[in-house]
DNA sequence: GGTGAAAAAAAATTTTC
DNA sequence: GAAAATTTTTTTTCACC
């Protein structure tokens, strides 16, 4: 279960271009081809590496628009709200936090009325708090830089 | 600039598996290889796809916890908090919202202790408030499912 | 765990339609 | 876009350290 520093690295560069051949990897942490397939064929065993996917900018597939929302399930209704995110696909990420608020979920959607149709769904069953996302200082990076 | 069908597959596939080879990634979409290829170029070319990239577990870098945190900068710091925020390597993403709080920034954390000692840094800067995530009922998925 | 070389398998490209 | 063939890579296997 042990991660050294080429473990490390291959993470690092398959973060930066998860396409890159074996072949290349194992050139860029000075391995033999056949032990970084090895390394890497574990990392994903392993489950350290949950997933080979691009990154899509939201706006070429008609999404120019994401939000913030907080939610705060009414009484009762934590499951229903729970059940309720996770079938609205706008949502890309949703999360269970403490505090008062329960959930804090990303949507992603087409426009400002679309926004308004989404929280139609919401807005029975619990009390949200739109955050409407103006620009992107920091986006998706590795934990720890 | 047009996204039709055989791009969205392309999308989506890719999404899915991103070393996904261009001759496999043909034989999905019913296209003949070097078209797939012509396309998926196209595709990186347009900004459509930022990025191959993996999904890495923050667990296995030994990034056990994660938070959301609200940051609402003092009178005067709004550009000095930006900056701050972009150089602290525990925010794998940070947004600019409307609203009451300017920022919002998911960290990923190895403690308890850990978080209070990012927090430390903001807190001459900003008002903040931190929400710890318990689960995570969606995680990263595409815009519109 | 790792190496190196060779065999085997794929994949990307080019040309032609 | 498609088809086919060439050319180049890449992956895997295996003997050995």
């Amino acid at each position: 279960m042990t991660m050294d520093d080429i473990d490390r690295s291959i993470i690092s560069l398959l973060q930066a271009d998860a396409r890159m051949s074996t072949k290349a990897l194992a050139e860029h942490i000075g391995l033999s081809a056949p032990s970084a397939a090895e390394r890497l064929r574990r990392l994903e065993e392993r489950g350290v590496i949950r997933a080979f996917t691009i990154d899509v900018d939201p706006r070429a597939l008609g999404y120019s628009l994401q939000a913030i929302v907080r939610i705060k399930p009414l009484p009762g209704k934590l499951h229903a709200v729970q059940k309720l995110l996770e079938a609205i696909p706008e949502i890309s990420e949703c999360d269970k936090v403490t505090g008062d608020d329960c959930f804090i979920a990303r949507l992603h959607l087409r426009s400002i009325e679309h926004l308004d149709f989404i929280l139609e769904r919401i807005v029975d069953k619990a009390e949200t708090s739109t955050a409407i996302i103006k620009s992107q200082p920091v986006t998706r990076r590795l934990p720890g830089g």
